[in-house]
DNA sequence: AATTTGCGCAGGTAAATGCTTGCATTTATA
DNA sequence: TATAAATGCAAGCATTTACCTGCGCAAATT
C-alpha cells in the first residue's frame, strides 16, 4: 500500500515516459503507424506523406521505436521502419476489461428501458380502463 | 487529397487536443478511470487516494470530462464522478483493426517456424544418416 | 450566525512536447 | 572521386502539461 502511494507520487518522475499509451496519444503518430502497419516503409517516405520536417518525423519515429511500436531496420543507406503491432496488446487488454463493463451496462440499461417501457404499457392500458368506466358511469 | 494535407498540417492547430487517446495517456487519469469504473466517486474521495493536490486531480477530472470519459453530476455540495466507459469504444475499435493485422502475422510466424523446425529435422537426419554412412565406411 | 466542508478559479513554475534550422556522417552513383 | 541521397545529432523556441499555492464561494453542520 505504501509502496503504491509512493509510486503513484513518484509515477511523473520514475517511469519512462514512452508507454504504449502515451505513443499512440499523438495523432502524427497514429498516422505514422496506420501507414506501416501492413509493409515496411523507409523514413524519408514517410516524412514525406507529412507537412513537418523530416527530423519532426524522426523523432516520432524514434519514441515509436523506443516504446516497441516499430522496428528500423538497416539496409545500405537506408532505414526500414516495420510496425510492430503486438506492442498494441497492452492497449487491448487494457480497453478490454473495461468493456465488459460498458457491455454489462448497456444491457442492463436496455433491460431496465425494456421494463420501463413495458411498466408504461401497464400504466397506459390502467389509464384507458380507468377513462372507459368514468365513460360508462357519465352514461 | 488536397483537403488531407490541409487537415495533416493544421492538425495540433485545429484539433481540439482533448481526445480520448489523449486523455488515457497519462497514468494517472487511467488510474482514476480505474477507481470510477464499477461506481461514482465524489471528487474528494478521488482526490484522497492520490498524493497529489485535489486542484490535481480536478484538472484531470476535468480533461476526462471534456473528452467524455465521464460525467460529473452535481448533489448538494458534492460532486459526483460516473465514468462513462463506451467512450473507449473509439480506443477498442483502432486496436482492433490491427489486431486482425498482428494475429494474422503471428498466425503466419507460427507457420513459418513450423516450417523451418521441420526443415532442420529434415537436415539432422540427413546429417545423421551421412555420419553413420561414414561410421560404416570407417568400419 | 459562525464554521466547516467541498469544490472552482487564477496565477505561477518546471518539465515535457513538438517543431524548427543548421551541420555532420555514411552510402550509393555519375 | 566528387556529388547526391538518406539519415542522425544538437541547439533553440513556443506551447502544453502537470503540478503547486492562495483565494473565494456556496452548501451543510454546529
Amino acid at each position: 500500500m505504501l509502496a503504491f502511494i509512493f509510486a503513484s507520487k513518484y509515477l511523473h518522475i520514475m517511469e519512462i515516459r514512452r508507454d504504449v499509451f502515451q505513443a499512440i496519444a499523438d495523432p502524427t503518430r497514429r498516422e505514422i503507424i496506420r501507414l506501416i502497419a501492413t509493409q515496411p516503409v523507409k523514413i524519408n517516405t514517410i516524412a514525406e506523406r507529412f507537412d513537418v520536417t523530416r527530423q519532426a518525423i524522426s523523432l516520432h519515429l524514434k519514441i515509436l521505436s523506443e516504446c516497441g511500436l516499430l522496428h528500423i531496420r538497416q539496409s545500405g543507406r537506408e532505414r526500414l521502419c516495420e510496425a510492430k503491432l503486438e506492442k498494441l496488446i497492452e492497449v487491448h487488454d487494457w480497453v478490454e476489461q473495461y468493456s465488459k463493463l460498458w457491455k454489462g451496462r448497456l444491457k442492463a440499461l436496455k433491460n431496465f428501458v425494456e421494463q420501463e417501457e413495458l411498466q408504461s404499457k401497464i400504466i397506459k392500458k390502467n389509464k384507458r380502463n380507468k377513462i372507459n368506466q368514468i365513460k360508462k358511469s357519465k352514461k
